[in-house]
This record gives C-alpha cells, sequence and structure tokens, in this order.
DNA sequence: AGCTTTTTCCAAAACGTTTTGGAAATGGGG
DNA sequence: CCCCATTTCCAAAACGTTTTGGAAAAAGCT
C-alpha cells in the first residue's frame, strides 16, 4: 500500500540520495528529474516515514504540553481556542503535539520528565503557570527548550506569551473610579498562581492612581477546585461588610458563582453593583444584562507560542521573546455609575 | 548527558544485543548479567531512544484524537476526565497520545488522514460520533486500527465504548411517570449525531412502556454552536403550549440555558417543573435546588477505551470489542410529582 | 585540444534500537 | 574423556530516512 523510498527510487531508475534530494528541493538535483521525481512521488502518495527521519534528524519532531483537570479547562472555548492555535502551526511545521493529561502536580512533573528525559520531544508548552513553577526550574536546569503561556518569578531568562493583567486591572479600576465608584472589590484567582499577583498589582495601581484607599477587605481570592461555590461564598461575604463595595472586578471564569451571590442578595448587576470581568466568556456575552469585561488580545497567541518555541528549539535566545499583550476594555451592561 | 545504548554497553564490556536483551528481560541472558546491567543502566539513567525503538519495530507507538472547539459538547470536567483515562493508560503501555485540533468537519479529516496516511499514530480514539460519520468509513476503508467513544450507523463491525443513552432515557421517562408526569418533554441534542437518536429513542421507548402519548410538540432540538442561548429559547417555546410539560429530559449540558428558561417563566425547577438531566456535571450538584440526574458509568471509559485499541492494533477483531455501559439514576431535588 | 569548473548523480555511512542466526563456553551423562 | 544439550553471549542485518564525500559527465574557457 504505502510505499518506500527505496521502492520509489527503484521504480524511478535513481538512487535513494537523488530521490530525496529531489523532494527536498536540494540544487544538485536536474530541474526535470526533480519534476518527474515529485510527479511519481505524488502518483504513488509517497510521504516520507516520520519516525526514520526523526531518527536521521535526531529530532524528535514532537511538541509536548501537560495539562492537568484542576484547571476545568474545558468549560469555556478558551483553552481550546489556544490549543487550536497551537495545534495549527505545530502541524503547519510539520511537527506533532503530544498531549499529556496529570491528576496532579506530582503526576505533571512526571509526565514532564517522561518527555523530556525520555528523549519524545524537542520542545514544552506550560500554561497555568504558579508563582514559583517546579516545571520552570526543572526545564530551566536541563536547558531544555520551553514557552511559557503566562508568566512567573525567575531570574534567568526564559521566554513566553502573557497577557497584560496588570494593565488589565488598572484599566478596569481607573474607569470604575471615573464612574464615582469608591469601594471597588477584587475577587482575585487562587494565589500561588502568577496571574492573580498581576491583577493584584493592577487593582492597586488603578487605586493608587485614582486616590482611592486599599481596603484589605475587599480583596477575596476563589479556589480552582470550586470554582463556583468559593466565589458564590466570597460573594456573600464581601456584602455583610458595614460599607460594602458598589463594584467588582473578577476573572469572568467565576462570574457564575458571582452572579448567583448577587441573585441570592437581591442586588442587580449593574444597577447595584458594578462588575467588570477578565476574559470575555460566553457567559459574559449571553448574560442579561451583558457583562463589562476586559477582552485580551489572545487570537494568535497560540500561534505565536509555537511559532517562539521553534526559534528556541533552533537555538534563539529564550531571553529575546517576551511577549505581553494588550488587554481592552470592552463596556457593555454592568459598568455604570454607582445608583 | 544522555547516555545511549552502544555507550552503556562498552561501559559493560558487553555487545549491545546483550545489554538489549537484558533490559528487555530475554530468558538468553544470565541473572547475573542481566541484574548488573539494569543496575548500570538505572545508574546512568538510561532510556532506550524511543525514535530508534519505534523504526525497529516498525510501530509509532503513538494514538491519535483529534477534537474540535465544537466539542464544547462536553461543558464540564467531563470530557477533561475521559482524556485523563485515555491518556493514562497510554503513557502505561509506553505510548504516546497526538492530539489534533480542528476547527472544522473538513480539517478534522485532514487531520485525521495526516496521522493515518503519514504513518503517525498506529490507532485512532474518535470522539463525538455522527450518525452517517466520514471518519468512520474513512477508518474502515483503510482498515486502520480505532475505537469509538460512542456509537453510529455502520454496518461493518468496529470497536466502541458507549453509554446506554437509550436506556438512560427511558429509566428517566419511566421514574417520571410513575410520579404521575404525563406530559414530559425531551430537550435533546442536535440531529446528525448518534447520541441524540438513542436518547430519543428511549424516550419514545419509556412513553410507551407507561402508555403516555408521544407529542411531537415536547421534542425540541439545540445547536451545539450556541448551546445556551438555543436551549433557553427552546424552553421558552415549550410553554407556550396550550397544554405544556410537567417534566423536562435533557442533556445536563444544557441545564444553565433551561434554568434560566424557568426563571424567566416564573417557574421554579423541582416544583413547578421535573428536571433529570443526563450526565452529572457539576451545575447539577451546586445548582439550588440540586438537579436529579442520570449519571453514567464513564469512570473508567477512557481507560477501556485505551485497552481496546491496544487489542485492535494487536490484530484482534474489531467486533468483538463493543460495551455498553449502564447508567444510573441520581434522584436529587428535581424531580417531584407534579404539583 | 587540454584544462578547469559546473552539473548531476550515487555509494556508503549514520541515526539508535531490536532481531536473527549463530558461536563459544559450560554442564551433564555415559 | 567424549558427545550432546544447555547456557550465555555476540556480530551483523534491518528498520527508512538524510547526509557526507565523492565521481562521472557535461560545459566552459583559453
Amino acid at each position: 500500500m504505502t510505499i518506500n523510498l527505496k521502492e520509489l527510487a527503484k521504480l524511478l531508475k535513481l538512487s535513494p540520495t537523488t530521490v530525496s534530494r529531489a523532494l527536498g528541493d536540494y540544487p544538485d538535483v536536474n530541474a526535470v528529474t526533480r519534476a518527474r521525481v515529485k510527479q511519481t512521488a505524488r502518483l504513488h502518495g509517497y510521504q516520507p516515514n516520520p519516525v526514520a527521519r526523526r531518527l536521521q534528524k535526531g529530532k524528535t519532531e514532537t511538541i509536548g504540553i501537560v495539562i492537568t483537570p484542576e484547571q476545568n479547562y474545558f468549560s469555556d472555548t478558551f483553552f481550546i481556542d489556544l490549543l487550536a492555535g497551537i495545534s495549527n502551526q505545530i502541524t503547519r511545521a510539520g511537527y506533532e503535539l503530544i498531549l499529556g493529561v496529570a491528576s496532579d502536580e506530582e503526576h505533571e512533573m512526571q509526565s514532564i520528565r517522561r518527555m523530556v528525559e525520555g528523549k519524545r520531544v524537542d520542545g514544552m508548552i506550560l500554561t497555568l503557570i504558579r508563582e514559583q513553577d517546579p516545571r520552570v526550574s526543572y526545564l530551566l536546569d536541563h536547558e531544555f527548550p520551553f514557552v511559557l503561556y503566562g508568566r512567573t518569578r525567575e531570574s534567568r531568562p526564559y521566554a513566553f506569551v502573557d497577557m497584560d493583567g496588570k494593565k488589565a486591572f488598572e484599566k478596569a479600576c481607573i474607569y470604575l473610579s471615573g464612574l464615582g465608584h469608591q469601594r471597588i472589590a477584587l475577587l482575585n484567582g487562587e494565589p500561588g498562581f502568577m496571574f492573580p499577583v498581576n491583577c493584584r498589582e493592577g487593582y492597586e495601581s488603578g487605586l493608587s492612581i485614582c486616590g482611592l484607599e486599599l481596603d484589605p477587605n475587599l480583596i477575596r481570592y476563589w479556589k480552582h477546585k470550586d470554582l463556583s461555590s468559593s466565589s458564590y461564598h466570597w460573594t456573600l461575604e464581601l456584602f455583610q461588610n458595614e460599607d460594602p463595595p458598589t463594584a467588582i472586578v473578577f476573572q469572568t471564569e467565576v462570574a457564575n458563582g458571582i452572579l448567583n451571590g448577587l441573585q441570592e442578595l437581591n442586588l442587580v448587576p449593574g444597577r447595584d453593583v458594578a462588575l467588570i470581568g477578565y476574559d470575555d466568556l460566553e457567559i459574559a456575552r449571553i448574560h442579561r444584562p451583558p457583562l463589562s469585561v476586559l477582552r485580551p488580545f489572545a487570537r494568535d497567541a497560540g500561534k505565536r507560542v509555537v511559532e517562539i518555541l521553534l526559534e528556541v528549539i533552533g537555538g534563539a535566545d529564550p531571553g529575546t521573546f517576551q511577549e505581553i499583550r494588550d488587554v481592552e476594555l470592552v463596556i457593555r451592561e454592568t459598568s455604570l455609575p454607582p445608583s
């Protein structure tokens, strides 16, 4: 069924060498033979065996990614869109994407080690980055190519693509303050991860720019494990304050919990409490009233991550690839002045 | 850094052959040399280069799966749990999972073809199966090993693992009828896919067993593209009926749309309308009141899919692996008698 | 024509394993 | 002590490519 390079060469009465070089567009093969080779190759549907090529080239032509269920990753199209961008670009480069799914942090490292030390991939992509991330130090220690979707605390240079969470939350606070809000709450992601750190930085800097005081009572953290219920409860708690907030900024993934909490409290989003979520998830658009959001420019982030990774695999200096992407404030119907 | 078989052999003053066979637990190598080999192998962290092994063995030791963003179908941790089971079992077998993400049906076939004809995988796993599924006929035509998570209409024998959607919806209808419900609506998945066909079969057979009449006005289909809004609108429509339903059976992934619709209509789930959803998603557990559900026994489905696929790759007859798994009815607080 | 350069091709090696088909050494039985 | 069976090892081939290092043929130049 499937034809060989050697068989194809025999068919063409040429050496395997010449056939290989013809298909590879090497200059040292006559134009007419090249054409002849390409035509019969196409005719017989010849495709070089990738495994043999990898062995000879000393590359796996494969890149790895490990995810954990802990990230309820598939909850919106967000993650799969990122993955789609990654996958497309990898395919375009003739590479393969291998996926590991790990149940916890320990298995995650195990899976990465298998890929790296088992010589199963040429590079790795990391997501959901922690402040101190053992995966990052491991890969740096092993001088193994990788790119982060996100950032971490690490002094050695590394490549990443990230959204500007700081500027995003800064923007949101400044906008809300401009509307007259003085009590702005932050429902933040789980400590230990890097993104919430940036969010908080932006939140604090936004408040400070507007001359608003920082009230620790207005800051809450939800848990990955139970997004909805923890954010629900923190919302209720927030309003037991004697001086409750008139606005909340948060990550849209916990919008459900917040909205349930507000409903419980008979507070109407937009009218009684202003809301601005980070990430333009489906829920933000279909909710009545639709939620104002911070929309990161994530469109071709996956593609970009792969482009960078291939450069790094090719020997480029990772430190030169550090991209922080803009975030746009999309005003819908939950960002009105305080009543 | 990483050591070779040849280098390891030289270190041990043995031939590569013997070292390979020692590590492979062949009987024709002395117990003490075997131990010696294994120890120094461990010491130097030797792992056989997978690419070289694959070339020699003539196997890619890789299996492929292609998903589409449309696969939003699995909106909870459900899909990632399946994927986790698949990934774990694949790793245990020393195989690799390669992932393709396709934006539409055409790219999906393209991705599969690349894997199959490019000799990049030994077998494929398919999900979200359509009634007439071009992927299935393609793989059968090419006599390529695969396993379905789901079923399709196809006369040739093939391997699959599926949940018993028919019996599930039958159970739900019988239970609701036993409570006194006479008008049971079905909010079903998009036509074209196989699962909704089974659901409807079970629905019809359930009604017929209980002597209830089938009213086409009580059946609606939602769209993958916009789960929430389509199910929301169909719910509203359902109750414009002059003789509206007192119960709804549906797939839990559209619970949000239904619940929003009911709220709009000032109908309280459980009290005014009984609800039974298929799939025990998070929303079913955290909603107040918690939803009664049909819970498929999906726990180790991913593992099982891989076990079967490896058998089929090994030459086993696919027709002998057709597993339909039980579904349990979990009564919570939305399955009360009609008021 | 004689020499050099360019064009076009190829044999052999290499990538790192596993498998094949012995061969040498050891042991047991008479 | 000889023969046969068993144990233990290994050299060489094979998997299907790409790359290396020429070699032969053609073309260009004086």
